[in-house]
DNA sequence: GTACTATATGAGCACCCGCTCGGATCGTGG
DNA sequence: CCACGATCCGAGCGGGTGCTCATATAGTAC
């Protein structure tokens, strides 16, 4: 793993590390990626960058861990929909999953900008790659197990649906964000998965 | 715009501009966006950093002249073959536009990769933007005007289709890079267009 | 040839970065 | 209340970065 480092685990120890992760989203949403700097975010935080060594790596572990809580959040809530969802027909799954989406976005959507347009996507580091994955994994596994889905390339087609749904969602977050304020978008993407798969 | 910098007018400065771009292309696969640096740039390029500023503000204005070099390529490509299909039944349109796109991606492969992953998509620098953004206008006049599409929000489609087809190409071309190697995906990918637009 | 412009050079300045380390301070268990 | 680990502090080091500018060379126009 990225961390040789401390836990925190005296409450203080908590605060500073939330602290640390909220600056950073603050400053990712300010200045930008390329502005961050350990000095920056430390004093943001009202923390020196000893204190902030203690506990991440380097810059990016800092952007991981706020990428990683932002998006596991979103991922948590969809895995267990897909999961739940067995009982309910095709296109109530999909339009609630998409909604769900469309909703955890809603919520930041100055950091979902800032998260989609400033930060590379950094090799290994990068948490997405990971949670998409994950999705994938479950979603080849439903459309294998459903009956009401044509047959299909299951690998193939769940690929490009998280893939593909994840981007359109992200990049009107990131250059359309008046397209989230309805729940249009989710439903017609919603229709284009129901569509390909009925 | 970026440029208040000298325009290579002589043929060694023109040259001098390419191998700036080769270098950076070379350096963002093999150390990726956060090592490069306009001295190392420089340096294998087999330049002077002083040329390098004649014709480049910064670092950025490198990333963003290679950028647009290679999404613009694969956009002109896609859209002659929009205007250019009026006659062509749907799927045919669709099946060879994203072909198209998928081999744009096999040509430089590395590069693709590094692109997709290391460079963020910082703000207005963002060629990507304007080149999808240009692509979704055509689009929805093209969807507006076929009579072998159903009725649809045209341009909401267009946003879609247009965002979601480029990012699975991409992501593929970052993660899975086997995917692209046959037409397969390319053709589920035109297969999933037209069953959403009839 | 001459005069002028376009192009190329690279040492070096000012700056900021990531990160460490020795020492102060806090909190807890006994 | 004490002792010790957990936590925090922040000046400062070594180093790389972006970028400039004085200087030199190549091309062009006459």
């Amino acid at each position: 793993m990225t961390n040789a480092r401390r836990q925190p685990i005296q409450q203080r120890a908590q605060e500073t590390v939330e602290a640390l992760l909220e600056a950073t989203a603050q400053l990712l949403v300010e200045d930008g990626y390329a502005r961050l700097s350990t000095n920056r975010i430390a004093r943001r935080a009202g923390v020196s960058v000893g204190s902030l060594y203690q506990y991440f790596a380097d810059k990016d572990a800092l952007v991981e861990a706020l990428t990683r809580r932002v998006a596991e959040r979103s991922a948590e809530r969809i895995a267990q929909g897909l999961l739940g969802g067995v009982e309910q027909p095709l296109g109530e799954l999909a339009r609630s999953l998409i909604r769900g989406l469309v909703e955890a976005k809603r919520d930041e959507p100055e950091l979902a900008r800032a998260m989609a347009i400033e930060v590379p996507r950094q090799g290994r580091l990068d948490v997405e790659r990971e949670v998409l994955g994950r999705l994938c994994g479950i979603l080849s596994v439903v459309l294998r197990q459903r009956s009401d889905v044509r047959p299909v390339n299951a690998e193939m087609a769940a690929f490009m649906l998280v893939h593909g749904v994840f981007a359109v969602v992200r990049d009107a977050a990131a250059e359309r964000p008046e397209l989230l304020l309805g729940d249009e978008l989710a439903d017609e993407l919603a229709e284009l998965t129901l569509r390909y798969l009925s």
